[in-house]
DNA sequence: CTCGGCAGGTGAACATGTTCACCAATATAG
DNA sequence: CTATATTGGTGAACATGTTCACCTGCCGAG
């Protein structure tokens, strides 16, 4: 049935993707991997040229081609496995407020993403295009329902969770502004990215989260609607990602 | 005013780096950009090759870097000229409060904008880059300057401006807003950027924005503070550019 | 064991952004 | 008017992401 993925013309439909089948492809694929990452790292995502990464792995450069779909695939399946041990992360999440545990939520996720900053602003460019490769659209992709599950998770439940609906909007809404702080931090130029740092102390001392709080019962319609913007405008679907 | 937007002023007396210093070279340059405008707009900026551009032109390819570093660099000029029709466009602005002014302001760029929105979204990985090119580095880009110098005259001199330092460090803010939501009406997959309009009416609604005045005395101190973060790591530099 | 199929692997070629060496016309100095 | 410099313009070549046709060795079915 679905056999043929190797010389498949364009592309090979459904989930299957060329993936190493064997223990020598596996190794293979691995150490394509760990080359590229590590050359992103030293000279950064541009800088390295898929010929750079198949002369490191003592590879044809075409090679690069039966394991990934592309270079930036390379960057994305990065963010795929950064995904997840942040959720693995988050699983530490103590009990509290929703403040308190979206701070947690956000620390966490700029730790685990620190080390690659460099070659993760290589993915602004997949994420505003309107491929499937595309961090928001891909419904299929786990990535996204993971970390956002994770900020839903963090309002849900929370000790001061607002009731039903309208915690899974805040989550959704706290979702997409820790996305907004990634991106600022990957565009902040500032040595060892200390703004990011100030911005952070900042939402610490709780201003702008506690006027939020404070104006729940006023906010309400706005939260819920812009949840619903989100969901309509960024993600592209209806129903929001719940925490697994 | 039509809506035609064709292409805007000659953009030809810069300071010696692009070429056209005669009236044939003019007319060449002004050629060559009508023409990429119109295959972005009607192909889209990555399915618009230098190539395509050139022949739509009866032109030798290579012949475009006489006239434009780079092929990013027509977008970029494109943007440095619709900032300084949004320049023209925001003196309609009138007195009132700056929740007002800021709304006008908003609105005008997202109708300047608009009818090149698709291009525009190509300047997304510009502006995250490192480069000389990105819209935050460049403190010699007027347009920077310019548009943030509309917004931050849109708090200094509303009826209910804030005093001194405060009034200028909310304008940056609010700018920075603005190109947050700039970002997500790129991003925005729904049709028609209905997402965004959605967006928009919430903020007239005025709720997030009526908090942030209603806790202007708490929130000073996070505002002057976050002015000097964007200044410090977005625009890597010390003051912020007033309108000339 | 033979052999057909398939995953692993390769070198050449292609598309496109970009650079280079070079030609052509025109204006300005002498 | 010639000589020179400068700008308008060209075709070939280069760099890099990507595709294609093809080879190779192994493994299980017969």
């Amino acid at each position: 049935m679905t056999a043929r993925d190797d010389d498949a013309p364009p592309t090979s439909g459904g989930p299957g993707r060329p993936r190493g089948r064997t223990a020598a492809g596996d190794a293979t694929r691995k150490k394509l991997y760990a080359t590229a990452l590590k050359s992103f790292r030293a000279r950064g995502y541009d800088e390295t040229t898929l010929r750079d990464i198949a002369e490191a792995a003592d590879v044809s450069p075409s090679l690069l081609y039966k394991y990934f779909p592309s270079k930036r695939a390379i960057v994305l399946e990065l963010y795929e496995d950064l995904s997840g041990r942040y959720a693995d992360e988050a699983t530490h999440m103590k009990a509290g407020s929703w403040r308190d545990r979206f701070m947690f939520a956000l620390e966490t996720s700029l730790r685990v993403l620190g080390p690659h900053r460099e070659a993760l602003s290589a993915l602004v460019p997949v994420l505003v295009g309107r491929g499937e490769e595309s961090v928001f659209a891909s419904t299929t992709s786990p990535a996204r329902a993971r970390v956002q599950g994770v900020f839903v998770a963090a309002v849900t439940e929370a000790s001061d969770a607002p009731s039903g609906e309208m915690a899974e909007a805040m989550g959704t809404l706290l979702y997409v502004m820790h996305l907004g702080i990634i991106l600022w931090w990957l565009l902040d130029r500032s040595p060892g990215q200390r703004a990011t740092g100030e911005l952070v102390k900042a939402l610490h001392r709780g201003k702008p989260l506690a006027a939020l709080g404070v104006h729940l019962p006023y906010a309400r319609g706005f939260v819920t609607s812009a949840a619903a913007i989100c969901r309509d405008g960024l993600f592209g679907e209806p129903a929001p990602g719940a925490a697994p």
